[in-house]
RNA sequence: GGUAUCAUGGCCGAGUGGCUAGGCAGAAGUCUGCAAAACUUCUUACGGGGGUUCGAUUCCCUCUGAUACCUCCA
């Protein structure tokens, strides 16, 4: 079977997966900022990130999957005072500024869950790990990557780039162009170069969130957190670095100069072995963004309360919709694309409800094996899950061929059969069916129903066998009338 | 201006130097008291212009267009 291949964004090339303790694999990702609610654009790593875990899991590796959740407030671009974010929102709404991390960090699990995203192995804090980042903001500045301007300080990246090549994951290796292309900022005078970047800042008087540090007062920059926390849970070089493409520049990139700065190790060891960044979701072509008015939250979706929404998407329509394309494309959203994914979901789900009831044979007509190989080859392929669906929709299709008695298949190899399939669907891709299971109480009940209508059919009064298909359709219960007997199934959910 | 990514049939979206991904929608048919569902079949696309090649949607150049980022929003 062919090796796993995961396309790295620092060499930009597809390379076979080899960790560098197997069967250990270190996974860190770049979590939420608490102050909002999640919305679509946080469902795409989330589950990008899932179902690597997922099949890193399935493929034996022992992973230690670290997503932090960054707590500590980020200024705001445009707020007058360079007031902390989350100590904004705070004073607005009179909370605590960690009742507010508090509360939204809650929020996100519980999204997290509907859709159907585990748990990571570890979930640190950005404010539960203020010691790691001032001890190493103390090591840079100790091997001469950094310097103190009044109470802040900011990494020297011209005499970084002397040591090591900064700007490599973004291709902004020119320091002379990213200095023409930097803009001019207020408060940038204490830097020596407007490049270079913070890594300890001063609280001003306003500024909520604060720490005692050698500097004085502040708080930590804006990227120094991953790289403590990283280092701390997954050692000096992780396996995987994982987020959004939009983190690429600056957040990556200061990561990386960053721990090598910090390390100092000879030849750079860049943090992690592979970067890998997910695209963005766009609504009508555009990223999604408060200041742009398209932004959707994920329980908007759930409840389809939004002016752009049609109606309400379900969790698993939603995971659906981002898995059916490739984690490194642009996806666009629209009400007919997430309409198609909910059909072409409920299409996946009933036939593999339909591959238990196969009557098998003493042959088989088709090639297992090969369709495995083509199930894992995808996955290989850099975690394909649009060509994974594809080819689930290909079993779906030998399903219906074996229903229809022009495939066939042995009792072992039917077990086999729906076994991968459903590892794929379920453990892999982490689908799940959303209708409630069916007690055998109601089975009972239905299958009295049932009874009642077809003897009403039988005798032609068809007033009374269609009151009572639309009564049961009206509690969102559906009667198919196939060859086979009458079969029903719970209506999907809206 | 710089950097990066991308442009695929009515819609969404994979992929590939030659072998018509897949889903949704549409059409026809099968089944059926009706309905719904299901199944089968069909609709052969790769932004424009050059080039490389026996052959390019796939590689190279160029043009056009789109999106993101360019250090204090992650």
């Amino acid at each position: 079977m062919e090796k796993l291949h995961v396309y790295n964004s620092l060499t930009r090339r597809k390379e076979v997966f080899e960790p560098i303790s197997p069967p250990f694999v270190g996974m860190y990702v770049c979590g939420p900022t608490v102050y909002g609610d999640a919305h679509l654009g946080h469902a795409r790593p989330a589950i990008t990130f899932d179902v690597v875990y997922r099949y890193l899991r399935h493929l034996g590796y022992k992973v230690r999957y670290v997503r932090n959740i960054t707590d500590v407030g980020h200024l705001e671009n445009d707020a007058d005072e360079g007031e902390d974010k989350i100590a904004k929102k705070a004073k607005l709404e009179q909370l605590e500024p960690m009742e507010v991390a508090q509360y939204y960090t809650d929020r996100y699990h519980e999204v997290m869950q509907m859709l159907n995203v585990l748990r990571p192995s570890i979930e640190p804090r950005a404010t539960g790990h203020i010691p790691e980042q001032i001890r190493m903001i103390e090591k840079i500045i100790e091997n001469g990557f950094a310097y103190v301007v009044n109470g802040s300080v900011y990494l020297d990246v011209v005499k970084y780039a002397q040591y090591y090549k900064y700007g490599e994951l973004s291709g902004r290796e020119n320091l002379d162009e990213l200095l023409s292309g930097s803009r001019e900022l207020e408060g940038q005078t204490e830097k020596k170069n407007p490049f270079d970047f913070a890594l300890w800042k001063k609280a001003s008087p306003e500024h909520i969130m604060r720490w005692q540090s050698p500097w004085g007062e502040g708080f930590p920059g804006w990227h120094i957190e991953c790289s403590a926390m990283s280092i701390k849970y997954l050692g000096e070089c992780t396996d995987i670095h994982g987020g959004g493409m939009d983190l690429k520049f600056p957040h990556h990139e200061a990561e990386i100069a960053q721990t090598n700065a910090c390390l100092h190790p000879h030849p750079p060891r860049n943090e992690a072995k592979y970067w890998m960044h997910n695209n963005l979701v766009t609504i009508n072509g555009q990223k999604m963004g408060k200041s742009l008015g398209n932004f959707i939250t994920l329980e908007q979706f759930f409840s389809g309360n939004h002016p752009l929404l049609l109606r309400s998407y379900s969790p698993m329509t939603i995971r659906f919709f981002i898995l059916q394309s490739h984690y490194r494309s642009t996806l666009d959203f629209s009400n007919d694309a997430l309409t198609a994914a909910e059909k072409g979901l409920q299409r996946l789900l009933n036939g593999l409800r339909l591959a238990k009831e196969l009557k098998t044979s003493p042959i088989t007509t088709f090639d297992l094996n090969a369709y495995k190989a083509s199930l894992y080859a995808a996955m290989n392929d850099d975690f394909n899950s649009a060509m994974v669906i594809a080819q689930l929709f290909e079993g779906i299709r030998l399903i219906n061929a074996i229903d229809q008695g022009m495939e066939k298949i042995t009792a072992s190899d039917l077990e086999a059969f729906i076994s991968l399939l459903n590892t794929f669907t379920f453990d892999i891709l982490g689908l799940k069916q959303e209708i409630e299971d069916v007690t055998p109480r109601l089975e009972a009940v239905m299958n009295i129903l049932i009874e009642l209508r077809n003897e009403a059919r039988k005798n032609k009064n068809y007033a009374l066998s269609d009151a009572i298909r639309d009564k049961l359709a009206q509690n969102k219960i559906l009667l198919k009338d196939t060859p086979e007997g009458t079969r029903w199934q719970f209506a999907p959910t809206e």
